[in-house]
DNA sequence: TTACAATTGAAAATCAATTTCAATAAGGAA
DNA sequence: TTCCTTATTGAAATTGATTTTCAATTGTAA
């Protein structure tokens, strides 16, 4: 697939060069699609929004490219229980970005929360102090999930 | 796979009847085998070791066991990142069981937590209450995980 | 004991994700 | 620009977990 520049911001190139890899049209065209819509998609529907534009992109790519760019910092990976992971961007930093979700387990919607996390972080950081101390686990991340019927799904 | 009488509790034949299940020898046995040992198992592990006593058992029989004996709420299953379902037992009730886990990324070992889960239920309860009301979802269960290494996985 | 439906196990199918490999394209050097 | 090296790509094959299919077997109610 050849280069066609400008659908991408112009840190990118010199990110990807900084170790030692390649902008290509697959990358900018991938992370523009992940730029310009909110949500949690799967590598499926990141798949089929990137072949609108470029039916010559494999799905391999776009594997590939995904899994780069959660190398890279730029987005986040989950498992929310159907068992295809679903990638969101990461907006601002890491920490600021930071969030937690409600899902249905009918129709598979994702809801970010941020409103009640103040509490939820601060909590989180005593039992992780806690647990670390107990069972000697140097802790990285964690995880918390609200599983439950979105409003149409409860009808 | 013939019966064989007496490996499994006797409330077991009652309550699949109950629903119009039989019980079977290949039922009892994997009851058995997960109510034995605590801990969190693979479909392979819990079918490796059923076959040392019934080394006939098909591996499809464990899955479909498995599933049949996490709707009949004895068992709980799990997904904890590495790709494979893990079955573990549910002991006494569902909310005196309730716990929360500890996984390392490495060995992927799993710790349950019971000791600090107070004040994270209590925090549960109440964003619970307001991701409904925000969100009109209907909540049925949360996933609360902390991922890391364990103290043989750090060095 | 009999009849019938539930269960089983081997093989095949499915589904997401990964690997392989030859062709292509990016980008530094000349 | 042109050349050269090497990263990237995409099609096809592969993997690994789980599910489906189906004929043979087995549990259980009558
Ligand atoms: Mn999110
Ligand atoms: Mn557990
Ligand atoms: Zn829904
Ligand atoms: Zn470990």
């Amino acid at each position: 697939m050849p280069r066609r520049d400008g659908c991408g911001p112009p840190w990118f190139s010199g990110q990807l060069r900084g170790c030692g890899r390649r902008l290509t049209a697959a990358r900018e065209l991938i992370l523009d699609v992940m730029s310009r819509k909110e949500g949690h998609f799967s590598v499926e529907e990141v798949y089929a929004a990137v072949r609108k534009q470029y039916p010559r992109v494999g799905l391999v790519t776009v594997y590939r490219t995904l899994t780069l760019l959660v190398e890279m910092g730029l987005l986040a990976c989950h498992e929310f229980g159907d068992g295809r992971a679903r990638y969101e961007m990461i907006r601002g930093s890491k920490s600021e970005d930071h969030h937690h979700h409600l899902v249905c387990t009918s129709c598979n919607r994702v809801v970010d929360y941020r409103d009640f996390i103040d509490d939820e972080v601060q909590l989180l950081k005593k039992t992780e102090a806690a647990l670390s101390k107990r069972f000697r686990f140097k802790i990285n991340d964690h995880v918390i999930e609200f599983y439950g019927l979105c409003e149409k799904c409860q009808k």
